[in-house]
DNA sequence: TATTGCCTTGACGTTGGTGTCACGGCATAA
DNA sequence: TTATGCCGTGACACCAACGTCAAGGCAATA
């Protein structure tokens, strides 16, 4: 499978397979022309990569999961490393949640207060 | 007060001042040697921007606030302009909330998966 | 043979709020 | 006079995941 197959399959593009391949995520081999080649296998693996991006992951903590897919496990997330690489976004997400909550409650209140202002003009004025 | 005073009172950066002078959010006269000059009531203005910016508003969405601070409101937030981008951003915020609580409870499954399988492993081995 | 279409590498652009450096002016103190 | 310290502008660096353009190679097709 060439390049280009791979990032419709996957839903990607081109550059953004051979940027995972830079960064040691995704691998393929050459033909006689200087191609890539990917085994069927890597569609798998770009699948893995695109989700847990989309979790917020970057890529350097995706590196577990890709090497525990590799390993022939069932699922990326099975392994030891990829565990600990899980509990550490589990807790960032809940600091960021916390934090956002707040935010919210912040959000919240000034437009309560400012929606309470205008009307008690309005009833001054009315 | 000059530029240092200002950034130093405010517990920010003069260089982060003259960037929000460059975008319009901060005013200063200049004195003879061309040094900035600030009002006191800058002060508030840049204390509104910084609570602003740490509840994730952008700058153009902050000009605004300050604009209706120096209306001469108690607040930036009761101006009718203020109050469309707080709806705005409320709802934004509401939206990644959601999605954030749906990654977490993703993460939390996935952590939940592993461990289970970790469990039968172990069982099946020792 | 010229076109089309896929591929290659390399490098710069994007977003936003700064940090930081370069280079220079002005003023006060030693 | 020189050192110190504040200020000025301008411009590059950063993070991250790409998009996009440039310039070229290789192969099949018309």
């Amino acid at each position: 499978m060439l390049i280009g197959e791979l990032a419709a399959r996957a839903g990607t593009s081109a550059r953004t397979l051979r940027y995972y391949e830079q960064h040691g995520l995704v691998r393929a081999s050459r033909d006689a022309r200087g191609y890539r080649c990917y085994d069927d296998a890597e569609l798998r693996v770009v699948g893995e990569i695109r989700s847990l991006l989309d979790s917020g992951f970057a890529l350097d903590d995706i590196r577990p999961f890709v090497a525990c897919l590799r390993a022939g496990n069932e699922a990326g997330h099975v392994c030891p490393d990829s565990v600990a690489v899980l509990r550490r976004k589990l807790a960032e997400v809940d600091g960021v949640l916390d934090q956002l909550h707040v935010v919210r409650d912040r959000l919240h209140t000034q437009l309560a207060e400012a929606i309470e202002e205008r009307t008690i003009r309005c009833q001054m004025t009315c």
